[in-house]
RNA sequence: CGCGGGGUGGAGCAGCCUGGUAGCUCGUUGGGCUCAUAACCCAAAGGUCGUAGGUUCAAAUCCUACCCCCGCAA
């Protein structure tokens, strides 16, 4: 088909080379300006833009596509194609770029809607101890991720996954019900499903405060956190004074009383700290400020933690 | 010139302000104890104190410049 690609990071780079290898024609890829990254502030080319470099597609990083102008240059390439394919953009497109196209546009959303509707649906799938998520293909509206569906596929969620892992495992899955979506539209035999909104959930983007850990929560509900908020923006609390983050934590049942967010052990692998719901949370590898990630261990050696200390 | 933390035996840290013997908790190696041990006891090895200058009788410590790592902010 005749389409345009529009994407940003790794999660889109399956899906534009699934199109690619599965011989579809396009036109053009959108994705976000190149941005500063890390300390050095290097600039640094999204991935799906280096995609599309490698196969000369033509490259478009509009900074607004809100304005006349570019609605007037954009609007007639959308016209041109078939369908507009958008796999985390990460931007909200008009309602003219959404109907330009002859289908449409098609988004490759990273949950079971309608569930988790939003940014980070991933993360939060891990976050909210689910064991199980998907990709859902969608007939994209102007609603937050409220389409009708498409096609959906699902995947377990491993009991120690973290966001990575999973990340690329659904941007795999996506790319490949794409491609069947795409295939059936071809012959004319989509079956759009409307959502049920009564079963809406949301996925807020995440801000650094996220990370900060609420002891009153269960040590469980803790360690989800922990692996859907990794990398970012973690899971944190702060040890006298010093931000000291838990890269890795066992939760445990807890016999004894301690007030929520106080040391309740130290051996010499790991310490423990009370949680809500009568749990604990076993600590056995962190990231202190300043520093790398290290085992407990190492961090307790010159750290002198001792039982009693207050976190938070 | 964005703000800040840090670089000390293999690991994590103290010592620096108020210059003068290289310290702590571990790890490693050897020995001991024990039915046994990742536990305990004894002993040993292992350090250009990030780099280069400077001040000084004397620098991990004070001064100057530089390199590297990291957190925050973007």
């Amino acid at each position: 088909m005749n389409l345009i690609f529009m994407g940003t990071p790794a999660f889109a780079v399956p899906s534009l080379n699934a199109l690619i290898a599965a011989g579809h024609n396009i036109h053009a890829v959108f994705t976000q300006p190149d941005k500063p990254v890390g300390r050095k502030q290097i600039i640094t080319p999204p991935p799906v833009k280096v995609i599309a470099q490698q196969h000369n597609i033509p490259i478009y990083q509009p900074t607004k596509i809100r304005t006349e102008d570019a609605r007037a240059e954009i609007e007639p390439l959308f016209q041109s194609v078939d369908v507009g394919i958008v796999a985390a953009y990460g931007r909200i497109l008009p309602g003219w770029m959404l109907r330009a196209p002859k289908f449409g546009c098609i988004n490759v959303h990273s949950s079971l809607l309608p569930k988790l509707r939003g940014a980070a649906p991933i993360n939060w799938a891990i976050a909210n101890g689910e064991i199980e998520t998907g990709v859902t293909i969608m007939q994209m509206d102007e609603g937050l991720d409220t389409g009708a569906m498409l096609r959906q596929g699902k995947t377990p969620i491993g009991a120690d996954e973290r966001t990575p892992e999973l990340t690329a495992r659904l941007a795999t899955l996506g790319a490949s019900l794409l491609i069947e979506t795409l295939a059936n539209a071809e012959r004319g035999e989509l079956q759009p499903s409307p959502q049920n909104e009564l079963q809406a959930t949301y996925a807020p983007i995440l801000k650094r405060e996220d990370g900060q850990i609420d002891w009153t929560m269960s040590a469980t509900n803790i360690r989800n956190r922990m692996r859907g908020f990794t990398p970012f923006p973690g899971c944190y609390s702060f040890v006298q004074g010093q931000k000291l983050e838990i890269t890795n934590c066992v939760a445990e049942d807890c016999a004894q009383d301690a007030e929520v967010g106080t040391v309740v052990e130290v051996v010499k692998d790991s310490f423990a700290i009370a949680c809500g719901a009568h749990s604990q949370l076993r600590v056995t590898e962190v990231l202190p400020a300043g520093k790398r990630v290290m085992p407990a261990r190492d961090w307790l050696n010159g750290a002198k933690l001792t039982v009693g200390v207050k976190l938070g």
